[in-house]
DNA sequence: TCTTGTTTTAAACGCTTGTTTAAAAAACTT
DNA sequence: AAGTTTTTTAAACAAGCGTTTAAAACAAGA
């Protein structure tokens, strides 16, 4: 892997600012330039094309995404530790990367979209062996008979959809941005603990 | 309000469909003169412009999304079972409207996008008195002392973010849409008796 | 049937888009 | 320093965009 040029650097830079900021249909080229400080005929020098820019773009996204999560389920704990502290890591990150899940998500749903490189980073997610451990604690009655989708979407549901809808949010109950990061900190430790307590029904401490 | 011609009506739905599907920087005006099988320049006769176009679909798309709460939060039931019952008819709902929440999301968020209009909407679900029951059943104890936001965060997110992140979920598990659509079903089981025990924690009935 | 007003059309408008070009500037190489 | 390659530039390109125009087609009333 070869060194990229400065300026090479700062328009992959710039492009990433701005598509996670509008997405690929909802900018150009120029803004991409102009953003990157550099004339709009080196995007093409360098990427080809604005479409093969977004690739790029898209598929480091996509690596950020998936590896904030090995990192986490390759430490040392219990399956349910491992999970709250997943959540509290996901809440942190998505703090700093607020458009990110919308960006993956939209890209996937458009048409002529990209897709994701043939699971090559799931795969990675995989040999965490967070799968494992989940199959071994429902065989032994530890934890809740639920499908590996199910869990996944569970996490992600309550992880992702809070950030992604933060305009949404702050529209219909008229509070401001501040407010409701604030408000997100709360939510965090429900989510946590309400989804703790369904995937490990056995630890009946969960009261109030 | 007056009766729109049949050519406004054609052109109207079209908008609806290609602006649901593709957002509103992701399609042209001649696309949707040519889904409703029309000229282009009568986009502009009947509505203005394509924002204007735009603003009428977004409005009332909106509104779809608030009145099926609504009816569901008029009926006559238990806090818990208006909650159960809810969510039902939310994955009911999305089944048919899978692109809504994303199109709305993506709206609200997009510069010199479209706003919600002054929480008229809002006020009609918190009309149904439904917001007042949980206060009252947090009062009582009946309900965990959470806020309302939090409350409506938990229903959304489990519900919403299934059908959003459908073709993210189908390329990671590497399923088909009928697959999916299967897993859904099981997972709003999941995600009802999930919510349900966090909410009314004293109800400890809620084993495998 | 002629007149008036409305609806639809094809064509054009000016502008922006992604991309290419050909020349200028800068950086290496020997 | 001269020659060669790489990088950057301003300008241009065709294509597509949202929108406007002016004429044609249509409808309704007198």
């Amino acid at each position: 892997m070869k060194k990229d040029t400065p300026t090479e650097e700062k328009i992959k830079e710039a492009a990433k600012t701005v598509f996670l900021a509008k997405g690929f249909e909802g900018c150009t080229s120029r803004e991409i330039a102009n953003a990157a400080g550099m004339n709009v005929a080196l995007v093409n020098y360098y990427f080809r094309s604005k479409s093969q820019l977004f690739k790029l773009i898209f598929q480091s996204a996509v690596e950020d995404f998936m590896l904030s999560m090995v990192h986490v389920f390759k430490t040392e704990q219990t399956l349910e530790e491992k999970i709250r502290y997943f959540i509290e890591k996901e809440y942190e990150f998505l703090a700093k990367h607020q458009e990110l899940p919308n960006f993956i998500i939209n890209e996937m749903n458009r048409e002529e979209g990209c897709s994701i490189e043939h699971n090559h980073h799931f795969q990675q997610v995989a040999e965490t062996g967070i799968f494992n451990d989940c199959i071994k604690a429902q065989a032994a009655g530890r934890m809740r008979e639920i499908s590996l989708l199910s869990m996944i979407l569970l996490i992600m549901s309550n992880c992702h959809y809070p950030t992604m809808s933060r305009k949404l949010m702050q529209s219909i109950h008229q509070i401001s941005e501040e407010e409701y990061a604030a408000q997100l900190a709360s939510h965090k430790s429900h989510v946590t603990e309400m989804i703790v307590a369904y995937l490990f029904p056995k630890n009946s401490n969960n009261t109030l």
